[in-house]
DNA sequence: TCTGCGATAATA
DNA sequence: ATTATCGCAGAC
């Protein structure tokens, strides 16, 4: 059997997330998301949602059921089910009550694409695997059972880690995709290729 | 490549 | 009623 090298990773502490999401969020670009079967992304595309200063983020009316993962520590995972079909993930940022985190848009595929392939029947390409916030998901397999895992220490769930590439020195910033308001603000950024 | 639309169900 | 989306069909 052919010997294959242990990637080296380091983690992304806490500290790197307990700060504005507008901060972390340009800064998590070509971090990994990683899973624990071996399924794992450069992330290429985030938003920031800002809590209470931002009417399109679910935190905007303050603590419910579904989005108290946001309001909880950094670092934590914050998944959730929207248009009767797809899950999202977030990494929640600041300070606990805040609730203000980081919408993960898109990975570019690294390993375990076998795994993705199966996870997802309908990607006709391997662009196709992660390129949209409901896709990852899927092709990571990450759901409902997720919302509230810790992305800092946790050994057999999902983490986001670093492979000592850096963040995009410039990045794109846009508006946001697919919200209703706070159309104009510029929270979106993807790594240029 | 792009645009428009239906699916599908939790949320508030 | 709205939704932090996706995939398909049809036009080009």
């Amino acid at each position: 059997m052919q010997h294959t090298h242990r990637q080296r990773y380091k983690t992304v502490p806490r500290s790197f997330y307990a700060r504005d999401a507008r901060i972390v969020a340009p800064e998590l670009l070509n971090k990994i998301l990683l899973a624990g079967d071996g399924r794992s992304g450069r992330i290429v595309e985030v938003e920031a949602y800002c809590g209470a200063d931002d009417p399109a983020a679910h935190s905007y009316r303050g603590q419910t059921a579904r989005n108290a993962t946001m309001f909880g520590p950094a670092g934590h995972m914050y998944v959730y089910f929207t248009y009767g079909m797809h899950w999202c993930c977030n990494a929640v940022c600041g300070d606990v009550g805040e609730g203000t985190g980081v919408l993960i848009r898109a990975l570019q595929p690294l390993t375990g694409l076998p795994l993705m392939r199966v996870a997802r029947p309908k990607a006709r390409t391997d662009r196709d695997l992660c390129n949209g916030p409901g896709k990852l998901t899927q092709a990571m397999g990450i759901g409902k059972p997720h919302d509230g895992a810790d992305l800092v220490t946790s050994r057999d769930g999902v983490r986001v880690v670093s492979d000592g590439t850096l963040p995009p020195p410039d990045p794109v910033a846009t508006p946001r995709i697919g919200i209703s308001k706070a159309k104009d603000a510029l929270w979106r950024w993807m790594a240029t290729e």
